[in-house]
This record gives C-alpha cells, sequence and structure tokens, in this order.
DNA sequence: CAGTATCCACAATGATACTG
DNA sequence: CAGTATCATTGTGGATACTG
C-alpha cells in the first residue's frame, strides 16, 4: 500500500469515508463521483480555484449552502486530498483553502460539465 | 406523455423533475450533476455507449442496482433528453435503450473523470 | 470568523411481492 | 422480460443554538 520514505510514518492514509460504491464497481467515474460529485463539492473547487477561499466568503458565494454542509464538504474535500486547510492563529480566526495538485487536475472535469451544461440550459431556455 | 385530467391541457417540455438547485445558482455544472450526475446515471450510460442496452443486461452490468432505482434512473435520463427508449411489440417484452446526441455529447465528461478517477485509484493503490 | 453539536423532517433507497 | 406497487429503513440535509 503506501509509505516508503522511512522518516515518515504514515499511520493513516487519507482515504474517502466510504469508498464501498467503488469497491463494488471498481468503475473509475464511480470513484470520481464519491471525491468530487454531488450538490456542493464541484462548486465548492470552483470557488476556490478562483481564490475564494475563505468560509464565509464561500458560503456568501454559494446560494443555499448551510454552514452544516459546507463544513462537511470541506472536510471531505481536504481529506480526501482535493483541498488544503491553512489555519492562521490569529483572533479573528481565519482559515484558507487551497487547491492541491489532485483538485487542480479536477478542473479539467468541471470545464467539460460546465460547457455541456451551459449546451443543454441554452436548448431548454432556461440560460438565464 | 400522461394528461391527468381531460381538460388539463398537458403542453410542458422535457423539463427535469426538480431544477430548484440550477435556478437558484445559474451553475451549469449544477445543471449537468442534476441531469447525469449521481451513483448510476454516469454508469448507465456508459454501459448504453456500450451496447448494453437492455434492462436486463444493464442490471447485471451494475453491481448493487435495484430495478427500483435502475428504472428510475432510466426515466429520468429519457425524460432528460438523454437516451432513448425503444419499446419492441413482442413476447416477451424487449425494450433497447440509446443515446441520444445529448448523451453522447456527455461522454467526453464521463472520459474525463475516468481518467482522473484512475489516476486518483493508483495513487491510493486501490485500482484493483 | 469559522466553525460544533443536536435534533429531526423527509427524501432516497432497499426489500419484497406482483404483473402484462 | 421489463417492469409496478407498497412498505420499511436509512440517510441527508435543514434549523437552531452554542463556542474558541
Amino acid at each position: 500500500m503506501e509509505t516508503k520514505t522511512d522518516n515518515e510514518l504514515v499511520t493513516e492514509k487519507h482515504f474517502p469515508e466510504d469508498l464501498s460504491a467503488y469497491a463494488l464497481t471498481k468503475c473509475p467515474v464511480t470513484l470520481t463521483n464519491l471525491i468530487i460529485g454531488g450538490k456542493w463539492k464541484p462548486i465548492i473547487i470552483h470557488n476556490v480555484s478562483l481564490g475564494i477561499n475563505r468560509f464565509g466568503e464561500l458560503q456568501r458565494a454559494m446560494p443555499g449552502v448551510s454552514k452544516k454542509m459546507l463544513t462537511q464538504e470541506l472536510r471531505d474535500l481536504e481529506h480526501n486530498g482535493i483541498l488544503n486547510r491553512k489555519i492562521f492563529a490569529e483572533i479573528p480566526p481565519r482559515v484558507e483553502y487551497s487547491l492541491t495538485d489532485w483538485g487542480r487536475a479536477t478542473l479539467p472535469i468541471l470545464k467539460s460539465m460546465a460547457m455541456w451544461g451551459l449546451d443543454y440550459a441554452k436548448n431548454l431556455g432556461i440560460e438565464n
């Protein structure tokens, strides 16, 4: 499984909470869905890629999201290696999120989804 | 199409059941997620694109899916213009699904998701 | 500011039985 | 074969209150 470096002890790998759907099917698209799918994760990734990287900013940029969901999704993304979370020891507290390399590598997916969705919306006549 | 009452004229387009998440955000990625996202829809699309196009075949090709979910997801995809459903008047009954143009246009998305997922799985050491 | 914690409504899904 | 129908169960997410 993992560690090669002798000075770094890898006791816990950052596994997604539940990979059973992937374990069952071995479908890589299912895995991708588990990691960056759902209602909010793609939007978080997109916003962070734009530099919207603080909790409050994200909440304001995402109409309809609750604190609970935002926290939860941010934690998932962090634990699955998509986001970095940097805590500044200040008062008031400050936290900044940024994309990891894995996170940046998802941007082309979001891009192609956005293009398809835009076309589809135009076709439905609901793009605005 | 179903008319509920004889005095009610059904003029509705094939809108997704619930686009409220998109209506709220106007985010095209959200729209794409609503139409082809979730646990089963991408897998259905992929299988149909491979020529696995009958109900029973799909069920066998998708470990863990129930009849109910498969039916439901197939209907969603059909109503949203991703799949065609062709019924043959035979005994035993036969139904064949195929991709519409909109459905085929989602394949690049699935492709990029599959590539990312494959890399990610390899990185985790769980690709097999 | 950036979160936790708790309770709970209801949506999503599973199991099972039945059908043209 | 390709589904429906119904009930049971699980899970997801919202509201609210509280905290370092």
